[in-house]
DNA sequence: CATCGAGGTTGACTAATGTCAATTATATGG
DNA sequence: CCATATAATTGACATTAGTCAACCTCGATG
């Protein structure tokens, strides 16, 4: 459905840190061709190579960024409400670098590739607002392969988890966000693999239940962690 | 010294695609507290966890980026002429993610972070060459995270040289543009595994000698690297 | 309620990668 | 040109991580 139909995701789209400091008037060339639209769990939006026709955000549900080579397959990013992705590909007008596909039941804006160019060149608030949110995009991939090359698999599960709890509530009690396969691939690791790092985090203070975690011992999961901002802070 | 007591190095900045199309008089204002310098190699040139005082930009020479954890050191990237290095830290006014030291006898050109946010305000020209440069940099690691996730490190040197081959004359013949021990970290891999790779490499048709390396059958080395543009096209 | 299937776990094994120590090569300055 | 330091290589071994197959668990469904 047209977006234009939808005022009051329209509304929801405005508040975005990307889009709130706009022009009226550009918003509105930005969102004409703009659509609405609902997808069922496991559709696959968009694939690695193809042209970035869209730049997409995500209102509800929760959206996997992921790459392909050689039969291997990795989770880079899970996208959750509300935020956009593949943002670099639509400025540069260049082929995607990673597919997406939706993990549950979601709901997407799809605001076409071309606007979000021509309004750029027009909006010196919305190209600020870009250029914010790449860079953070960017230190959010650099602070990513640092974890990788720096980092064993058991420390980056060990970090996940402390960044996860800060980042929700702090209760020292918490539920995975995701099925542990794919938390496995995000942290570049088999799922056997993940499995055993969670029996080997026993000795370091964390109880897992299925998919419920319980810290019980902080200060020994940090002193293996060892987390720091530069690595871990999200919002650095 | 000052950059305005250099006006052939202020012309060479100029050229450079991120401050190509701006304003005269916003040029003028970035560069007006900028510094040309020369350091010796080996120079440590900011520490990440810093403020980000200044953007850098090698004229002369390479600089190293690279991070650390936990006693443990890996490169990030490797930036030669003419290119700037950490612009995302600098326009977010955000502490360095990375730190960078001279590998060789190099020269810089300092601008002070403060104008080139104030510039950026200003100027919609270069603030839409910081959005390419920037989203550039993003998919550049992006890249780098898949390379990292899916390839072996065989792999990831086998994609190297196919890499280097093809944008230093194609000749199937080349010199190695750093030490092995900068390389292997670079590749997320010891000196001694790299040593072993390299090894591996000549039953693929690659015979080293030294720094000097030549690809003897880029049909067998292509098959084992599998180089896909959606990694390994630096352009991309 | 029984069945089915996907995700998760476990064990046994293999492969990839890192570590340490010793040795060899290479480059550099006196 | 030699002495020295640093880089690179090699062998032996340890650790980390992946693979494969079997099995378990739990929720969905007929």
């Amino acid at each position: 459905m047209p977006l234009k139909n939808r005022p009051e995701k329209s509304a929801e789209l405005r508040e975005l840190a990307l889009f709130s400091n706009m022009d009226d008037a550009h918003f509105d060339m930005l969102t004409r061709g703009a659509y609405v639209q609902n997808f069922p769990p496991a559709i696959e939006l968009i694939a690695e190579g193809e042209p970035s026709d869209f730049l997409f955000v995500v209102i509800e549900g929760s959206v996997e960024l992921f790459a392909n080579w050689n039969e291997r397959e990795t989770t880079m990013a899970t996208i959750r409400p509300v935020s956009t992705f593949i943002l670099a590909a639509t400025v540069k007008n260049a082929p995607y670098l990673m597919s997406a596909r939706t993990l549950e039941k979601s709901r997407l804006i799809l605001l076409p590739s071309e606007g979000v160019r021509e309004v750029f060149d027009l909006d010196a608030a919305f190209a600020r607002s870009v250029v914010t949110e790449l860079a953070q995009c960017y230190r959010q991939t650099v602070k990513q392969s640092k974890n990788l090359k720096l980092r064993t698999s058991l420390e980056r599960l060990a970090n996940y988890l402390i960044r996860y709890n800060d980042t929700n509530g702090d209760n020292n009690a918490f539920t995975l966000p995701t099925e542990k396969r794919r938390l496995a691939s995000y942290l570049g690791m088999t799922p056997e693999n993940l499995s055993r790092a969670i029996k080997s985090l026993q000795q370091y203070g964390v109880m897992f239940d299925g998919q419920h975690v319980s810290i019980t011992d902080d200060k020994e999961l940090r002193q293996l962690a060892k987390p720091t901002p530069l690595i871990d802070d999200p919002n650095l």
